[in-house]
DNA sequence: CATCGGGTAGCGTTTACCTCA
DNA sequence: AATGAGGTAAACGCTACCCGA
């Protein structure tokens, strides 16, 4: 049996860890090539080893959950059922990026945990679904169901009668031939939208979250526990499992816009950045451009007096210097040199000390 | 050893039905 | 009561993989 969930096609591969900016709490780590591991549903937080990270997105009503180590799932009983799988799919070393808990916090409605006496609901299970997900032990797989077919309301067809006479036959690992006949049947009855109840669908939840893959022997089981037939049962996972992958989209998209918002504000600052610095440069250069200014101070009234280009150096100080203040300041360096005359006199008159003594 | 056909199972898409606002 | 939207069971087609001839 192929396995599960194990993407042929290149596609993205999230890895999410923290990251510093605070406005994404996490970082996203990208890479293509296949998925090396189908999303699987962690049983108990208290299990999951430390580096693990959930990140709760009550709004969406499910919590990605981030995984580092060996998942911790159920039984690997189905091991002898899957000959063909190849050793790398058995080892569980490969741990998937992202574990989605897409189940509502509250996936059981209140009534079910208690009416159905011998429905096997964790005892812990409260309001946060933080215990809601049951061991892979769980006393689910050991409960025989006394649930009607085809749910509850009304809804039982010609199709349970079918099923009953033989008409419809069991629909095992080799009966999707007959599973995919005609919307009309050779009873003349039309394909009616069966509905599981709310407590087949809770049971095939808890299934799920241990194994989101059914082997030929757990699919039986299911069916009969929920007294439905193994097709019903394959479709649900099937179904299941695309819903799953949607939700995950979702949630790429959702991390994905939020990445590409962070990065267009870290390429605007940068941009910003990057025009003062090259303004900052051209006023640098200017002043490179600029001939040396001699100072000299008169000995007896000790007037400065400089060369001609002294002038435009400081009608250029007192204008443009300001800013390249500013601009050097913000940058975090100085501009070292050329001065105004105004600003540094003594420096100008060591020079023209300097000068006048040679 | 390579090839081919049958069988099996999963996925993507679509359809049809049901529920609910 | 009618209706449209959303959810979902089920069907269909395709593909990948395995296995035996």
């Amino acid at each position: 049996m192929r396995k599960p969930l194990h993407f042929r096609t290149p596609r993205l591969v999230h890895f999410l860890s923290f990251c510093p900016c605070a406005a994404a709490p996490m970082e996203l780590g990208l890479s293509l090539g296949d998925a090396p591991k189908p999303f699987r549903f962690v049983e108990k937080q208290p299990q999951v080893p430390p580096p693990q990270r959930v990140l709760s997105r009550p709004d969406l009503g499910f919590c990605v959950d981030l995984s580092i180590g060996r998942p911790v799932v159920g039984e690997k009983e189905d091991d002898e059922e899957k000959p063909n799988q190849r050793e790398d799919e058995s080892d569980g070393n490969e741990d998937p990026p992202i574990q989605l808990d897409l189940l509502p916090h509250n996936p059981v409605p209140r009534h079910l945990t208690n009416p159905y006496q011998g429905f096997p609901w964790p005892s812990s299970e409260n309001d946060e679904g933080e215990d809601r997900t049951a061991s892979p032990n769980s006393a689910a797989s050991s409960f025989q169901m006394e649930f009607g077919l085809y749910g509850g309301g009304g809804n039982i067809s010609c199709r349970r009668d079918q099923i009953e006479n033989g008409v419809m036959n069991e629909v095992g690992e080799s009966g999707r031939a007959s599973s995919r006949a005609s919307d009309e049947d050779e009873n003349g009855c039309t394909r009616k939208k069966l509905r599981l109840s709310k407590e087949q669908s809770a049971f095939l939840e808890e299934s799920f979250k241990e194994h989101n893959t059914l082997n030929p022997k757990q699919k039986l089981a299911l069916a009969k526990q929920l007294n439905l037939l193994p097709r019903q049962v394959e479709v649900w996972f099937q179904n299941r499992r695309a819903r799953t992958k949607l939700k995950q989209t979702e949630v790429d998209c959702e991390y994905l816009k939020r990445c590409c918002e962070t990065l267009t504000e870290e390429n605007r600052r940068l941009q910003k950045e990057l025009q003062e610095l090259r303004a900052l440069k051209t006023t640098n250069s200017f002043y490179m451009q600029l001939p040396a200014t001699t100072l000299t101070m008169c000995p007896s009234c000790e007037r400065v007096t400089s060369t001609s280009a002294a002038s435009t150096v400081a009608a250029v100080a007192t204008s443009g210097g300001k800013s390249t203040e500013g601009v050097s300041k913000r940058s975090g360096f100085a501009i070292a040199g050329r001065p105004s005359s105004s600003s540094f006199p003594f420096s100008a008159k060591t020079q023209s000390h300097q000068s006048t003594a040679s």
